[in-house]
DNA sequence: TAGATTGTTAATCGATTAACAATC
DNA sequence: TAGATTGTTAATCGATTAACAATC
C-alpha cells in the first residue's frame, strides 16, 4: 500500500501523496537499470537480496524504497522483474515521450545531446538553443542550433516536459526564467549557479569543476 | 580549532583529523567559488548570513562547516575573504597541480577534456586513453588520445592523482582496476556501475541517464 | 512443513538548524 | 558602548539499518 496524506482544501478532503524523499527519487533509476539488465539476461526474479549485493546497497533500503510505491514483491519468493520493471517506469514517468530542450550548444551541449540520444528511448533532446551566431543553424546529430529566442515560440507546438541549462553561469538565471515562462518545471542545471525559481519549479544542480574540486579534497597527502 | 580523534598504532598516539563528511566536503568548492568571485569583485570580507542567502545555504551550516577546518572567521566582523578562499584552496588540495587520467575518448570524454582544460588551472586532464583503434592517435585539443595499455607505463613518469572512466558501463570496471594498479585512488566515474575498489580508493560515480530519469519523477501529471 | 523473503515498525545513525555565549 | 557575527553546543529533522511478524 503505499502511504497517503490528507489534506483539507476549501473544506474538500484532498488526497495527496506522501512525498518520497529525494534520496529515495535518485535510487530508482539505478533499480530501473538493474532489472532491465536481469531481463535482458533472462532472469525472471531477483530479492532484495541479490539486488543489494550487485548494487551495493542495504537490501532493507530498496525494499523499503519500492514500498512506498506499493507492493511489488512476493514473500518468500521475491520481485519478478518484468513486473517491477514496468512499475518503475510508470513511477518514472518513463512511459511516456519526454521532450527536452537543452540550452547551450558548447562542448557540454553537445556531448549531453549526443549522450542521450544514444541512452534513452523516451528520453529525447527535443530542442537544441544557443545565442552565438555561430552556433546557430549549425548541425548537431539530426538537431539544428536554433536561436534561444525561439524557444518561447517553439514551447506552443512541442510540450517539453524537462529544460538542460548547459551555459556559462553568467547566462543561466536567465535561460533558467525563459524555461520556467515556457512551463518547463524540471530543469538539470550544469552551470555553477543557484538558480532562484517558483517552488512548483524542480531544479538539480551538478557541474563538473565543483565535482573534481570536491573531489580533489580525498587525493592522499 | 579542528576536532582531533586520538588513536593508536603500535603504543604510539597517533592524532588523526576526524573523518569529515561527504556532504560538508561537497560544498567547499561552492564556497571557494563564492569567495573568489568575492575577490575578483574587490569585496574583501563576507558574513556567513551573506553567504548563505546568496548560495541558499543555511549560515549556521556555513560556519559549520568551516569551523570543521579551523577558525576562519572574526567575531562581529565576518570573513576576510581573502584569507578564506586561500584556506578553502588548500584543504580541498587546490594549491597543487592535480593530473588526471582520463579514460574514454567519446563524446563525453572529449568534452570533459575540453571543460576542465578551462575552467581550472589547477586540475589538468595530462592524459586521454582509449581502447578503440580508431580513436588512437587522434587529436583533442592539445592531446592525443593514446591507447590504453600505456596508461599503466605514463603512471611511471606522470603522477596521475585522479582518475576519470567515461568508458561504456562494461568496460568500467577493469579500467577502473587499471587505475588503482597506476595507483591513482580518488576516481570519477561516468559509467553507470557501482564500481568494486579497495577501501583507500574514493570513486564518486555519477551518470547522465540516471541523473535524467531520477528528474524524469518530478515531471507533473 | 521448513526455508526464504517481503513489508513495516522500531532503533540507530547522521546531517541540519536553532540558540547563545564569546568577542570583535 | 551597542550591534554584529562567529564558533559551538543542544535540539531537531531526516535517512539508514535492524529486527521480525506475516506469508509464499
Amino acid at each position: 500500500m503505499s502511504t497517503f496524506v490528507g489534506d483539507f482544501v476549501k473544506g474538500v478532503v484532498v488526497m495527496k501523496e506522501a512525498k518520497i524523499s529525494p534520496s529515495v527519487v535518485r535510487r530508482l533509476p539505478i533499480y530501473l537499470r538493474h532489472v532491465q539488465d536481469l531481463q535482458e539476461a533472462g532472469i525472471d526474479t531477483v530479492s532484495s537480496k541479490e539486488m543489494g549485493a550487485k548494487l551495493d546497497l542495504n537490501p532493507a533500503q530498496i525494499r523499503k524504497d519500492l514500498a512506498y510505491f506499493g507492493e511489488f514483491g512476493r514473500k518468500g519468493v521475491g520481485y519478478e522483474v518484468e513486473y517491477l520493471s514496468r512499475k518503475l517506469e510508470q513511477i518514472l514517468h518513463l512511459d511516456r515521450q519526454i521532450h527536452v530542450a537543452l540550452v547551450g550548444a558548447g562542448h557540454l551541449g553537445i556531448a549531453l545531446s549526443n549522450y542521450t540520444r544514444f541512452q534513452n528511448e523516451c528520453i529525447s533532446i527535443s530542442g537544441l538553443y544557443d545565442r552565438a551566431p555561430d552556433k546557430i543553424g549549425t548541425q548537431v546529430g539530426q538537431l539544428t542550433v536554433l536561436p534561444i529566442e525561439q524557444l518561447e515560440s517553439d514551447a506552443k507546438t512541442t510540450t517539453f516536459t524537462m529544460g538542460i541549462i548547459a551555459v556559462p553561469a553568467f547566462a543561466a538565471q536567465e535561460v533558467c526564467d525563459v524555461m520556467v515562462r515556457c512551463g518547463i518545471h524540471v530543469i538539470l542545471n550544469f552551470a555553477p549557479v543557484s538558480l532562484k525559481v517558483p517552488a512548483y519549479v524542480h531544479v538539480r544542480s551538478t557541474d563538473m569543476t565543483t565535482e573534481l574540486q570536491s573531489l580533489a579534497y580525498y587525493i592522499p597527502e
